[in-house]
DNA sequence: ACCTACATGTAACCCGTTACATGATTTG
DNA sequence: CAAATCATGTAACGGGTTACATGTAGGT
């Protein structure tokens, strides 16, 4: 789904500016989107000239201005449309699996390094997630949708760190004499 | 890691044409990159023009002929370079995770199609990944990134079945009176 | 004095996918 | 006979990131 749609679906939750937006998205969405400022500011103008939503300026004291968005009956149905003609395809990108395949091309030092700096990251998704975990007032899917989060990220904590002696003495050891 | 590089690593394991370098990302890189003919042919002649690939034509039995390539020093040396200055990091984008997020704006039959379908593609996926798993004879790193893969789908797959009656029937009764 | 947060926006650049075009051969 | 496999390639199109530009306010 692309930025305009992803924009439409995070003003069904509540009027929002796009600095308000992104924060959203880093905070509940990172999982599985997050765009940037320079996507989604051009995105909400496309989506005012399409009437999908409107603006209002709200001034603030010792803060600029915001713009705030808000969804109109068409933006509504709109991305009830867009929903229900999304594929629930997954798309990953993984440097780090891609650096684990040509391991044998890296000192072990290096790929210590790596298997590293991956554990701490995904620490530290883990307990952004977890910050916004166990909401009782949250819809039925938008746990699921954080559970799932949660838990595919435990199960990649979870097998990195129970092989990841192992994987450094074998890579140790690979093309020593047999 | 574009595509370029991508293809300086897997010819790195052996020359191939393009044909052949978008089966292996099929066969066994899929769970991390795939990338398309219309980009993996462009970035062949670019590697070619910048020397760190050399082609050369194999002629064939009733078979197309193929333009295989073989890595150079310099693209031998290009891609060692390439992979130290790679960060570790995983761009997940799934609009699996968006539609449970957004379920609420779905019906119950709607939802239940969704996580049917997701189930039968990591199923898929998942059998792509085995059918690679457990030679003695690669790498360690290697290795590790396939069951890597396998485990992170195995966790979705079992997460997914334990939640799946659970979130469809707080699905159905979401929004009922308290 | 400097960094972070708040707040909006633009433009250059990179990059990839989809769809199309071509054509022989094998398999169901 | 139709569909899949082998094999290469192009072009249009869509889409996003990065970096830059601007300015205030509060914290260290």
């Amino acid at each position: 789904m692309n930025t305009q749609d992803l924009c439409l679906g995070v003003l069904h939750l509540g009027d929002a500016s796009g600095y308000e937006i992104k924060q959203t998205f880093e905070r509940a969405l990172s999982h599985f989107q997050s765009p940037s400022y320079g996507s989604i500011y051009p995105a909400l103008r496309k989506l005012q000239s399409a009437g999908w939503v409107t603006q209002r300026i709200e001034d603030q004291d010792k803060r600029p201005a915001k713009k705030i968005y808000s969804l109109t009956h068409e933006g509504r149905s709109r991305f009830l449309q867009v929903l229900s003609q999304t594929e629930p395809q997954e798309i990953c990108k993984s440097d780090f699996v891609l650096l684990a395949f040509f391991a044998h091309l890296l000192s072990t030092d290096q790929l210590a390094a790596i298997v590293q700096q991956h554990l701490n990251t995904i620490e530290m998704d883990l307990e952004k997630l977890q910050a916004i975990q166990g909401r009782e007032d949250l819809p039925p899917g938008m746990r699921f949708s954080i559970d799932y989060g949660i838990e595919v990220k435990q199960a990649r904590l979870k097998f990195v760190r129970k092989h990841l002696s192992r994987l450094l003495q074998e890579h140790q050891h690979y093309g020593d004499p047999a």
